[in-house]
DNA sequence: CTTAGCACTCCCGCTTCCTGAGTGCCAGGG
DNA sequence: CCCTGGCACTCAGGAAGCGGGAGTGCTAAG
């Protein structure tokens, strides 16, 4: 860890600032001027010089201000940053878009919107996995004498469901039947299990099973391979904030940036990642590991449901973002969203 | 309607069909040999002006060649587009992919994905609205004493479901009791009859009905809420496509078209139109009368079950695009959806 | 009616020049 | 020893100037 004097971390942080504010290499002069400095440009320009040895800072060219780079951001962030909180206006107005939705589905996407309102970025969130929830009913329906909708719900209230067509056609009583015994069967067990254990008793001769309760394993089966096939576990919005930003302009990135939001395959990893952690964390630039978001900054938090951590959510923008705004906003709706799904969930 | 020599629409029809392929203004040297044509470069001149007095071409500026104008791309689309049908190969390799799928809303779903794939533009599908479909059956799941899941399932097999907090705990039996009674009322009838019917029993007096009736049609109507809040009738894909074309990139349009992408309303009420005439339609720039896309062509066809016209697929690209290729490829893709769909409703 | 020829236009890419912002270094002063 | 004013130096970026080339419109002859 670098340590600087005093004087030195309050020029950063002025410069880092000001850049942050708007987007252009800062110079000896603006910084003194701007920052209400009492010391001489050519002093700042001396720190500078040390900054830039430290790999904090650098000058895009030789007669241009001088620039963080992403060392610069990470001391910045670690180090310098006040993580003021949110004025209590800020914070209401957040509170309120979590009264109105009720449906813990459906305020977990929302939250991907919220984010990327108020924070004119992009939001992401990552949506809880099914697996540790537990399981309370499975229903046949027959739609038709050969397609038999299989309807399962979780104890959270998530239903899913999925069209399937058994080789011979089941009668609604057979059907009831089947439900039954797999209910009695499988009551209380969290989904995981139940997968787990149709996949078991899948592989099992079907000999020492009842015939009917052989093809409602197979049937029940096909509404999880439907799930692990169709699922989204991941919400993007507001992706065109983005290109407002004139660092993002350049359409090669952009492509890959934007790719990146539709293929969602890194931005998942990066947010498991980030499901272990407690409370905000921060990836700027390449700390991410990902060349799509190379020119980008991702803060998240992960939030949990009755003290178990289960999806993340979170923010993306340009490395020049307003770190403790951004950092602030996606705390408190972490924090929010924990304390909405957990009163949702006692009831 | 402009009519022309032969000589004329042979080439304006090779001009546009250069223009297309590589996006420069078209200059008449350049115009005869590529096309072989048999005449001289001064009298492609000569055409060409009486081509632009018509308003087919202009010019961006003095000097440069000629660059079709939206009625001329329409000109072209309307009488001088050969469709040539798909070559058997396209269609067999479309018709693959839709196989993989059966479950319907899936796979309306992945139709946006992969016409953005084999047109590399964006892929876009209304889905088809729910009011028309057969209400097959509710039910009433209790989560806990004052969380019931509430499941409506329609005959196509697609499951709408929403958790309320009724007022008063109910029992599981009377929960069996009301969705009984419930489904005895409204079998048969379409969802937009039941919705309608909720609507109406709601304003009555509840005087004239069980209160576990009264309670079910009101659980019911829940869910028609949600779903008209929360519904997505509509899948972009492929956005990030567009970043490709440089006639694109202009940061300020393109922001507002991903915003047209994002907020859907203008997507929704033009595919909307899209969906009361037969076979394909195209969208020439200001055509569709959206500002977001007037740089745009949209190019859609309507899909059907059984016989009936229930939603529309379409590719938003710039004006620029292979016409006849993408035209093929959403008629296609059309009839190969409506197909499957119709094959799997009758089971 | 076609076509060759020709003068004309004007974008584009190239260079050149200049300016202004900013730096690095040095030498003097607290 | 550190700060500061001064000064020379660098360099991006805009303005201006300058062909070259692509393309046009017009005219006159076949």
């Amino acid at each position: 860890m670098v340590s600087l004097t005093p004087r030195a971390e309050r020029l950063l942080k002025a410069l880092i600032e000001q850049y942050i504010a708007d987007g252009q290499p800062v110079g000896s002069r603006t910084l003194v001027k701007q920052a209400g400095l009492e010391f001489s440009p050519a002093t700042v320009r001396n720190i500078m010089s040390d900054l830039e040895e430290l790999g904090l800072i650098r000058s895009p060219h030789t007669s241009a201000g001088r620039v963080p780079t992403e060392r610069g951001y990470r001391f910045f962030v670690n180090t310098l940053l006040a993580v003021k909180p949110l004025n209590t206006q800020d914070v209401a107005s957040l509170e309120d878009r979590f009264l109105a939705d009720q449906d813990p589905q459906q305020l977990i996407e929302s939250v991907s919107g919220l984010l990327s309102q108020v924070t004119r970025l992009a939001g992401i969130v990552r949506v809880p996995r099914r697996a540790g929830v537990g399981f309370l009913q499975l229903d046949f329906l027959a739609l038709s004498p050969t397609r038999v909708l299989v309807i399962l719900v979780a104890q959270d209230g998530q239903v899913m469901n999925r069209v399937i067509h058994p080789k011979r056609p089941y009668s609604p009583a057979e059907l009831q039947q089947a439900a039954n015994v797999f209910n009695g069967a499988y009551s209380g067990r969290s989904l995981e299990e139940v997968r787990r254990s149709l996949v078991k008793a899948l592989r099992r001769d079907s000999e020492d099973m009842q015939q009917i309760l052989r093809s409602a394993v197979e049937m029940a089966h096909q509404v999880f391979a439907g799930e692990e096939r169709g699922e989204q576990p991941l919400f993007v919005s507001g992706e065109s904030n983005l290109l407002a930003f004139p660092e993002l302009s350049d359409t090669e990135k952009l492509r890959r940036l934007f790719d990146a939001f539709t293929a969602k395959q890194d931005l998942l990893h990066l947010l498991d990642q980030s499901m272990v952690s407690q409370g905000v964390q921060i990836f700027i630039g390449a700390e991410s590991g990902y060349e799509a978001l190379e020119s980008c900054s991702v803060v998240t938090a992960p939030y949990e449901v009755d003290g178990q951590v289960v999806g993340t959510v979170g923010v993306i923008g340009p490395k020049r973002m307003s770190y403790d705004r951004v950092i602030s906003i996606v705390d408190v709706t972490a924090r929010l969203l924990s304390g909405a799904l957990s009163h949702g969930q006692a009831g």
